[in-house]
DNA sequence: TTGAATTACTAAAACGTTTTATTATATTTA
DNA sequence: TAAATATAATAAAACGTTTTAGTAATTCAA
């Protein structure tokens, strides 16, 4: 059984295909076909359950009514629920998301923007790698809107959206400090971007600020996709071999994973052992003592995402980019 | 900036438009192309960075090396994970998922599938609701592979990957029975879909096989997609309400819930109170102390659904339907 | 030496739309 | 009443591929 094409209804309304494109599309009124027709058709096409075949008007138009969303993990709580956020509020608006995960991988990403570029998507929102500088950059003189969030690709100009790591993570460390705190530790991991380079920074300056020796045997640099036993027993060694009196976790899975080890060394977040995590974890709320963290603002980062994209997809010029760096908050606990 | 097309190629390497078509197709040989003009053409097209227009060839051809996930939603950590599975495992056989959440709406579930089916998905995996049996039923009419995982719909003709819920919800209530509960209450949510009734099954018929009277008071049926504080005072309810010493949450979500509440009214899970969650969740294993759970096998799902889909696709003739129920775990902690 | 088979390649149709240009008729304007 | 305009509709090109049904030249078989 195939499917019903404009040419079936065509033939059963006796009128060409061009009228009920017209049709179809809302045009009818502005290309002056007449009423008794409009209605006809229209009943026809409700009647046989007619269907656009979204391919044929995306080769003929050139777009999709879909925006492509390129994520680095999707099982990551983080990106989930952006990107479920992201889906609810461009649904909404009539477009459909469709999503994948680079896994940190540079082939893959490529992949992924030349199978959303051959699928003709409308607008790219991309949580970027070092690596896919140029891809992206053809996309851009296409003339296709790409935002970049989470992390930004500063050689290239485009839009932005982000959290201010740099502060949050500041400000998580100027907490330990207030709190007495010494000999504070960051668990990062070794990829090289952007936002994770401004969470080592943001806990290096206010170290310094505050008159605290840096000692770079304090920061773990867990390399990226490691498998997790071993992310444990690196943390696990830091644990054992450094004094430390508070940790900064730069990521939610590695505040998991150090979790996970106390847990295992027995021991317990009180007031000689302070812990912070980043982006909020259902865990860390349900974890005894509950476990502070660095929130971002998830829904006001896909509102925003989403509303640079609608504005750039509705305007016929090419509108100035913007960098908008949205305020992480630290949620004590 | 336009993309190249095939006609460009052609031009650049003087020859006919299908031959390069044969040449990309790689059925130069078959064809009896020339190795000096299959050479010529390849050349050119590497040079030139050409990329074929997927929408293009998918209205030719029909399909689109794309498969369709359709899920309840994907900041639930259960479809996001099995989502992530499921890309990797199709990534390597050389198909692309692309996924969207139904959120329980009939409307936007139908939406999805016209989506996909306007984009020429060559395969669909759902976790299906009530309410898009026919939708599903044009699908199969259509000769298309049609997944169902997580739930079933019965009343369809097609292949279905799921664990078994009635025996592990089964099993959960056996062992609280063991260690002497009596008042066991269940904490589901009010959705009207297989998966979820098994789990309900599986409770009733252990109290009765242990001739444990039933008790419908100590059943909770929380609506679907209410929000969460609504659900931690109705399962805060229940527990100042009824005498009770286990629990068995059908869904991570609410088991998440659930331990909230036990965190605000200072409840401990001990020998007197016993907690088993549903669909594994990190929080589990943190919780102080770690809460049993019944795991379902998700790497061992996936591999499953991407196999009976591949195997369809390579297929000519359509195979036997399958229905496959993998055994949940018990995982006591 | 001729007809058949093989080799090397291509023209054109088809996929299902949108859109431009065009036609034919009816109505309005001067 | 003739010219101009408005109304109502359509034919055909275009989007970028794949594939069928060729053609022409060469090689092979008997």
């Amino acid at each position: 059984m195939k499917a019903l094409s404009i040419k079936d209804i065509a033939l059963k309304a006796n009128v060409s295909i061009t009228t009920v494109s017209f049709i179809i599309n809302g045009k009818a009124k502005e290309k002056s076909i007449s009423d008794a027709v409009i209605k006809k058709v229209q009943q026809i096409i409700i009647d046989s359950g007619y269907k656009p075949n979204q391919i044929a008007r995306s080769l003929r138009t050139g777009n999709s009514h879909i925006i492509g969303l390129i994520i680095e993990d999707i099982s990551n709580s983080f990106f989930s629920r952006i990107a479920r956020l992201i889906e609810d509020k461009a649904y909404k608006k009539g477009y459909k998301i469709i999503y994948s995960s680079t896994e940190n991988n540079v082939e893959k990403a490529q992949d992924l923007i030349n199978l959303f570029k051959s699928r003709n998507v409308d607008a790219y929102i991309i949580s970027p790698i070092k690596g896919i500088e140029e891809d992206i950059q053809l996309l851009l003189n296409e003339n296709k809107p790409v935002i970049l969030f989470d992390r930004n690709l500063p050689e290239l100009n485009t839009n932005y959206v982000g959290a201010n790591h740099f502060a949050a993570s500041y400000q998580a460390i100027e907490s330990f400090i207030k709190q007495g705190k010494k000999n504070i530790a960051l668990v990062t991991i070794d990829i090289d971007v952007q936002q994770i380079i401004e969470r080592y920074e943001g806990y290096k300056k206010a170290l310094i600020d505050y008159a605290i020796p840096v000692d770079e045997e304090l920061v773990l640099k867990i390399p990226f996709n490691q498998p997790e036993v071993d992310t444990i027993k690196q943390i696990k060694q830091l644990f054992k071999a450094k004094k430390i009196d508070a940790v900064l976790f730069a990521t939610n899975y590695l505040a998991i994973s150090g979790l996970k080890v106390l847990k295992q060394i027995n021991k317990k977040i009180d007031e000689h052992f302070a812990v912070i995590g980043y982006d909020d974890h259902e865990a860390f709320e349900l974890h005894t003592p509950s476990v502070s963290t660095i929130q971002q603002p998830l829904e006001e980062i896909a509102e925003t995402i989403i509303k640079l994209i609608l504005n750039q997809l509705s305007s016929k010029t090419k509108l100035p980019d913007q960098q908008i760096i949205i305020p992480a908050k630290l949620i004590l606990r």
